[in-house]
Formats: C-alpha cells, structure tokens, sequence
DNA sequence: ATGAAAGCGCTAACAG
DNA sequence: CTGTTAGCGCTTTCAT
C-alpha cells in the first residue's frame, strides 16, 4: 500500500494524502478527515525511506553504550521510551570487533539524527573524535564531558567524596580504594575525588588498587594484593561498583575478615541484589533509567534545535547498609 | 558526496561506480581500483536510504527482547556481533508504553528484513501473532516454540529435571519449587519439568510458589510464604531465576536457617556474582552471548533463504556450588 | 484548497 | 564492458 492508492481510493491527489500524513494545513477539514479514514482502515504507513530520502531525517537516533551489563538495559529504557512517544526508532551499536569510535562512524553513515554516547575505553584521541562528530549530527555524551557539548554526568566526584567523608566521620581513616580500569572516565574521577577528599582531610595514607571491571579478575587481583599486603592495615574499603565489592566482600570471608566490625565495606550503582547479600552492602545508588531518559531530552532538543541546557547533573543517594556498620 | 560526483571524479558513469560499489561483475580491473580509490579518498559510503527504496532491503534487523537485565546485554552482544560483520543495523524495540505485539508491529513498520523476538507475556492471542509475523518477514523466536517458526530455545525441562533429579539423589525429596510469573513461558515449562520428573519418581508431595521476576516483590512473596508455611517441611528450594534464590537465601538467613546443611537451594541463569556471594549459590549455566549469536544466524540464513535449521537447543551446563552442599 | 511535476540518491534493466 | 534511463515512494515547490 502506497500514497498513490490512498489517493485513488480518495480521489485525491497524492500532495493532498500527503498534507494530511503530515499534518499540514491547506486541506478541507472534510478532504482531510476522509483520507485518514481510508489511512486507518487501510492501515497504511508511509514508508519511511522514501521519506528520509526527501527529507533528509531519518526519526532513527543511534546509541553507543559500552558493556555495562548491570545497568545498560536501564538507560535503554530511559531512551526507548523517550523517543518511542515521539516515534523516534533507536539504532544500536554495539560490535565488539569494532572500537567505539568506528561504532558511531558506523551510526553516523546510518544518517541517524542524532547519537547518545556512552565512552568507556577513553584515550587521547578521544576528544577531537567527540569533537567532530559533535559537529557533524546533534550529539550527547553520558558520563564525560567535552566542552559544549550536551552531557549528562553521574556526579562521581560528589557521591565519592560523601561516601570518603563518611567513612572519616566514622574514624574509618585508613582506606583502600579498589578501582575499575583507569581507562574509563568516571574511574579517573573517583580516583581523584578519593585522593582529593582525604588530601583536604590531612590523611596523606592511603591505597589505591586497581582492579577490573570483570569480577573473575578482580578477584583475582584483591586476592593477590592482600596476600603481599596485611587486612590489618585498612579499616575502610571503598569500591567503585559493586561487583567490585561482591568479590571483595567474598575473599574477605574466605580469610575470616568480618565484615563490618574489622572492616567497612562500599560499592557503587546499587544493583537490585546487593541488599540481599551478607553484608547487605552500602553503595551508591543513581537512577540509570532516568539517566538514559535525561540524555533522550537533551539530544530531543538538539534535534528540534530548542537546545537550552547543556549539561545535566544527576541526582545521587548513598544507601547506607550493614557493610558499613549498618 | 553522492554516486554522482564519485562518478565525474572519475570520468565514468554512474552505473559504473554503483557497480563497483556493490562488488558486481563487468567492471574493467583498471577501472575498479580507480573508482575504489577516489571511494576511499573522498569518504564516500552510499545513502542507504535511497538504497533501500530500490532494493527493497533494508540491511537492518529488528530486535526485541524483554526486560531481563541480567543477561539482555549478553543476547545482544550476540546478535550485535553476528550482524555487524555482514554490515547490518540493529533496530531495538523495547519501548514499554506498548506491548510486546506492538512493538514488533512497530519494527514491521520500520520494513526490518528480519526480526528477533524474545517473547515474555505469553498470551492467549501470541501465537496467532507470530504466525501472522513470520508470514510476513524472517521471524526468529528466543525461548518459544511454535510451529514451524525457527527458534533458539534454552532447554529448561531438561535443565530442571537434571536439577530435580540432582535433589532427589541426595535425598533432598521434601521440595520447594519458588518461580516467576507464569504468564512466561519458560516459567510454564520449568515448573512442569519440576512436577512431571517429581511424579516420574513418584513424589507427590510438593510445593509450587508464584514468586515475582522483581526481587522486592519476591522477597516479600517468600516471607510472607514462611510466616504461613514451616521451612522444616522442606529439605531442598529450587528457584526458576538467581535473583529469586539470592533474595530467598536472604530471608533464610534472617531467621537463621543453614544453607545448605537445613535446606538446598538453587537458582538458575549463573550470574557473575553467583559464585561470590554466601553460600556460593548452585546454577543452571546457559550461554547467553551463544544465545543471540545462533538467533542472529538462523535469522541471516532466513534472509538469504538459505534456511535449513529450524531449531536451535542450547547446552546448558549445571554448576554445583556451597548452596547445595558444595 | 488542490494538483502536477521535479527531485531526493540509488539500482537495475536495457542498449550499445 | 559501459552508459542511459526509468523508477523506488515520498515531499515540496509552483501553478492553478
């Protein structure tokens, strides 16, 4: 079924068939209501690649988010059902053969009308890239900011400096970090924000280990550090997610360790589980949903050229549980 | 950059370059490295939107699976992977304003030339639907069986007898068998699975909870279930999904009850965390990633009409860990 | 208010 | 081997 048919059936032009699919003005209410009758009862769709060929837009965005597994499909759905009420499809690149540059490259050849980009392997070519597809299409990136260009941040440097305060309230003053990669962005902050936190504090003595973001690794690693380093020397463990603190916690049963009395304990994104566990682990909770809805908007805006915020900081909330005392 | 500029670059017509471009015969040697120079200099990826209009392919496949965080990503890889090297696009559908049958509705509009579709809510209507679907473009089920329709099914009878039968060896024969909703079919087919291998073994006493795939909402299920029902008239818990059994070994734990040494349990899907958490929990073991990889080849081969299976089953491998007494 | 016609960028006969 | 040309289904001037 085609625009051509719809306008036989309604002995119209195919221009009048198409003011009404657009909504236009220039059409007798009774010429207009008569056609999206036909419409309906044909259940006729236009198709949307000779209208993109036209129009140039194609309604698709393309999104680039790295292999969180915990929280991707969340931030999905903040973005899906955005655009979905604006029927808007999404275009997703994920191929793991490629890097996350040749993946927007990828989405970018698709004519998407804009992409959401999530880095995670961030390297020095990084910004220029970001520049350039900036220009190229509207663009918003999650989790890292580059100049103007639309972002929607998880404050990390705020929500660990409250956590690191929090430990130090508690006289916890003698704390390791056990981080993801450093390659990833908000790892980066957290470091510092961490190393800053206790500088400002007067504590100069503290640890920084890095780990993975894989669970079996990171494992590993806590494994290895403590048994070239003594338990005894930290009374605090702050993780930067908690996946992290999940092998953490399960090394430090396997020697012994209790938890939260010899030992405080904290991760980072609060998955549904970790108040399940034994301990029941603080953590450091933002709304992944409403983080993927938040980037939605600002590209939506981008898109309709009604751009007005440039950067959004989401809320946090620390979960405190019995991982750090309860 | 368009086919035509390409072509006056190098001073031969169009058709040439569009032959070249699509790798077709009866294009002098001479003349195709030349085209597919100035290709690669000037950047030039053809509009796929005018491409579609012609072929009437789209190079892009539909997905929809539903909102299962735990190994969504994990399916997708997979797909993603498969297709991304035969150069095609992901379309995902998952907004939840619509349902299911909408979505893919929505995807069909999208003139996808393939969909993969990973049913939860199994209704009364789904199978005249997937009829009506497969009818129209190549159609891949994940988890779900019907007719003729090529599907990747996880084997979760099997899975579950084996589970059972493990329980029963040991003599843990006074069972509980906690799952998800039943409008998901898989749901449907472990807790047959459970009864029938019970009854093949001529146990009749046992209990089936309706528990819920949100892990708040099943906490509350299994508590309130114990405050009405002794634990003591059980010796083994199976649970249809990891986060079900975390949040049962949780309340278990509440009121004190030793894993394994009162009861067994067991959950299924092998989570990361599973083996790190306490006591290590016993799991079915199924390959995600593999998952999507075989929806996405069955799915490539129904659109190059080379189709020859119809039917995908995966291995599953059962991990025995602390939670059913190591 | 409506229709005719050009054109979006490409593919696929058809000629040569 | 290579070029010409007619669409693909739609939007958008430009007339009427």
């Amino acid at each position: 079924m085609k625009m051509k048919e719809i306008a036989k059936m309604c002995d119209v032009s195919i221009s009048t068939v198409s003011r009404v699919l657009n909504n236009k003005s220039g059409v007798r209410d009774e010429v207009r209501e008569k056609v999206l009758k036909v419409i309906k009862e044909t259940d006729f769709t236009p198709n949307i690649y000779a209208q993109s060929l036209t129009t140039k837009k194609t309604k698709t965005i393309g999104v680039f988010i790295p292999g969180v597994d915990t929280y991707f499909r969340k931030i999905i759905f903040g973005i899906t059902d955005f655009f979905s009420k604006k029927n808007y499809s999404i275009l997703l690149s994920a191929d793991r053969y490629k890097n996350e540059v040749e993946n927007i490259e990828f989405l970018l050849n698709k004519n998407v009308d804009g992409i959401i980009y999530f880095p995670w392997y961030i390297d020095n070519s990084i910004d220029g890239k970001i520049k350039e597809f900036g220009n190229k299409k509207p663009f918003v990136i999650i989790d890292y900011e580059f100049k103007d260009i639309p972002c929607v941040i998880q404050d990390h440097y705020s929500s660990m400096k409250e956590i690191v305060e929090f430990y130090l309230k508690n006289d916890k003053k003698n704390l390791l970090f056990i981080n993801g990669q450093e390659y990833n962005y908000s790892s980066q902050i957290r470091k510092k924000s961490f190393e800053n936190t206790l500088k400002n504090n007067n504590i100069h003595n503290y640890k920084i280990l890095e780990a993975s973001f894989s669970i079996d690794e990171s494992y590993k690693i806590i494994e290895n550090f403590f048994n070239n380093n003594k338990i005894s020397d930290y009374d605090g463990i702050i993780c930067c997610n908690d996946s992290i603190a999940i092998s953490c916690i399960s090394y430090l049963k396997s020697v012994n360790v209790n938890i939260p009395k010899r030992v405080w304990i904290s991760g980072f994104d609060d998955m549904d589980i970790v108040k399940y566990i034994t301990p029941s682990l603080t953590s450091v909770s933002y709304d992944k949903y409403q983080l993927g809805y938040n980037a939605a908007v600002l590209l939506y805006q981008q898109i309709k050229s009604t751009n007005s915020i440039n950067k959004i900081s989401m809320n946090y909330k620390i979960v405190y549980r019995n991982s750090t005392g309860g």
